[in-house]
DNA sequence: TGTCAATATGTCACAAATGACATATAATGT
DNA sequence: ACATTATATGTCATTTGTGACATATTGACA
């Protein structure tokens, strides 16, 4: 079924317990957790084009690297509070917060 | 100096210490502030659009009627996650995260 | 006035997120 | 191959947010 979907939230390290769970979610649920991977994403994209270290952007919030290490990978772990402090810090106004739907940018794996 | 922006914040729930503190605030820390506030005051206006109590909007995200009027009241001890939440299940879309300023809707008191 | 529903405010035990740290796994250069 | 730097993963004690509850305040309607 919608396992598109399921492999994306998956893939982002969400801990979804096992498939049926995950299909049990409701569509608040999903739009909250997109809106998550979609921070991440976009967290991550602000640094690296601001050609800084995870360390550095630790830092710069007052955190460690490991937990920005987690942040970007969409862990579950981390609040959109630190997220969006992160999108501030790299200074990211309002009006760029992500809106959009998640995008892939990976060009999906070789099919091994 | 920046008074405008000081009553803002303190009036809705902040606390910033003293005023001097808050001077202090960071360009990051105040994107921060007002999202959250931004955050609040819709939530507020859905809940309301739809009738809702605020008992009821508790229930229907797993909270407390007191968390519920704190959230709306911009109170700083409650996360964005909690306020995404509420939005969500007000059947909001990532699209409708506020991201103008902080408007006030109020006519701004009869000098007394 | 009193009554009733909605909202606000304060507190607290419990649960969740945090930073720090160790350590593992890339990635890049020599 | 070996360093070196960046990023990922796992754990844990402390901090922060949480729901629940009591109680106060507000507003509307008789």
């Amino acid at each position: 079924m919608d396992k598109k979907k399921a492999k994306r939230v998956k893939a982002a390290g969400w801990n979804v317990g096992n498939a049926s769970d995950f299909l049990e979610l409701t569509p608040e649920e999903s739009e909250f957790i997109e809106f998550k991977l979609a921070l991440a994403q976009k967290v991550k994209m602000l640094r690296q084009e601001k050609g800084m270290t995870q360390v550095e952007m630790a830092k710069a919030i007052g955190s460690s690297q490991s937990r920005v290490a987690k942040l970007e990978a969409g862990d579950a772990s981390v609040s959109t509070d630190l997220m969006l402090k992160s999108l501030f810090s790299l200074g990211a106004k309002r009006k760029d917060i992500p809106r959009g739907s998640t995008r892939r940018t990976t060009r999906s794996k070789k099919t091994a």
